[in-house]
DNA sequence: CAAAGCAACTTGACATTGTCAAGTTTTTGG
DNA sequence: CCAAAAACTTGACAATGTCAAGTTGCTTTG
């Protein structure tokens, strides 16, 4: 029988990373300590040291759910067939964006915790050791854009002839926009949804005039 | 006299603030601590307390000098008179990227703390209070960005109207490459330069073929 | 020129935190 | 049923941010 005063609880692994989850979310990352986090779980303060090897560890884990759920938002679009390419594109960056804004802490997380694991510092520089982005979640998140783009590709959309080109431009942008947007770094003198509308008109019809 | 042992410094503050930013620039943000800090500056572990608040107040300080360090690279491109109008913003967004890759640490503060300081975690939500962007360094960078925009929007090499539109679009644009090139989250199958000038192509010429 | 007051620091103290090592309890496979 | 492994707990420690209460040195005023 699973109870509270229970010694052993069933998918214990998946109730801590959901409830730092629940923590990040609402309270910010700065709340979030692993003893805190085990009395509100109510186990033991090492308990949760049984599944994550440390800190970090868990914080990995916690994007990597992060990860999931964007994906899971983006994946949706390309279900509704009475969307044009160009609006397609809108609304992946749309929904890219409102994510970071609605789910801020996360986000931040997303993109600083699962860098970290692959650089260590020695004594007096950074060395980056074994990069692999493919093996990373966010690198499913990019094979998204990228499928994405092969379809627009395939219909003549896209003025380059490099699919992987076009997806690391996107990319660039659209998280761009996410990060100055929850930053409040944006200067905006309509609304956010407007302004996003006028800024993917300008990206993807060119913003230079002149020729090469 | 001053000398190490001396008990009043001069300048402390600024060297506080130096001496973090080496830290910082060297091992990492994480490897900074306050009490780390005083010992190699031989001042005792509270003394930076009496020139900032807390620990956030004075990575703010550090991350202040960031953006100084910043706009004076960029600062420096448009001194050189025989670079079309294009090349300037290639320039500019180059020394951007390089700026973040080679100052990582420091870039990732930059664009944290500058931030931290205007949201505030009550008990169940986060609530954005008098955010100014305007009294921020970084919206000194966006200044010279949105400078150098109106430069180029006399010489009618934009195609939009809205300078401010084209300023933000450009700087998100910008600063997203530099966000996913400092993750290593870039998918490159060329030199990241040679990427670097294809993007840029891209994004000035209009990543779409479709019109409106 | 002494006293007072303020600025620039130090020392002591405390709560919080991450995490290791060594134990205890439960489950499970033979 | 028993041994071994898995799932947890307790104790302990060092590192950290930072407050409160001192101490030291400089400066200004009576």
């Amino acid at each position: 029988m699973e109870s509270e005063l229970s010694y052993h609880k069933t998918n214990l692994r998946e109730k801590i990373i959901t409830e730092a989850a629940k923590i990040i979310s609402e309270k910010g990352i700065d709340s979030l300590s692993m003893r805190k986090l085990s009395q509100t779980l109510h186990i033991s303060r090492t308990a949760a040291y049984h599944y994550f090897k440390n800190k970090d560890q868990l914080l990995q884990s916690v994007a990597e759910t992060g990860f999931q759920k964007l994906r899971n938002s983006l994946i949706s679009i390309k279900e509704d067939p009475h969307l044009s390419t160009i609006d397609i594109f809108k609304e992946i960056g749309k929904k890219y964006i409102y994510f970071a804004l609605e789910e801020t802490e996360f986000f931040r997380l997303m993109f600083t915790i699962s860098v970290k694991r692959y650089f260590h510092f020695s004594e007096d520089s950074a060395i980056l050791k074994n990069f692999e982005f493919s093996s990373e979640p966010a690198f499913a998140l990019f094979q998204d854009f990228f499928t994405y783009i092969q379809l627009g590709k395939d219909s003549n959309f896209f003025q380059s002839t490099d699919p992987l080109l076009v997806a690391n431009t996107l990319f660039a942008f659209i998280h761009g926009l996410a990060i100055l947007a929850i930053n409040n770094q944006l200067k905006l003198t309509t609304s956010l949804d407007e302004f996003l509308e006028q800024s993917f008109d300008l990206f993807f019809s060119g913003i230079c005039s002149a020729k090469k």
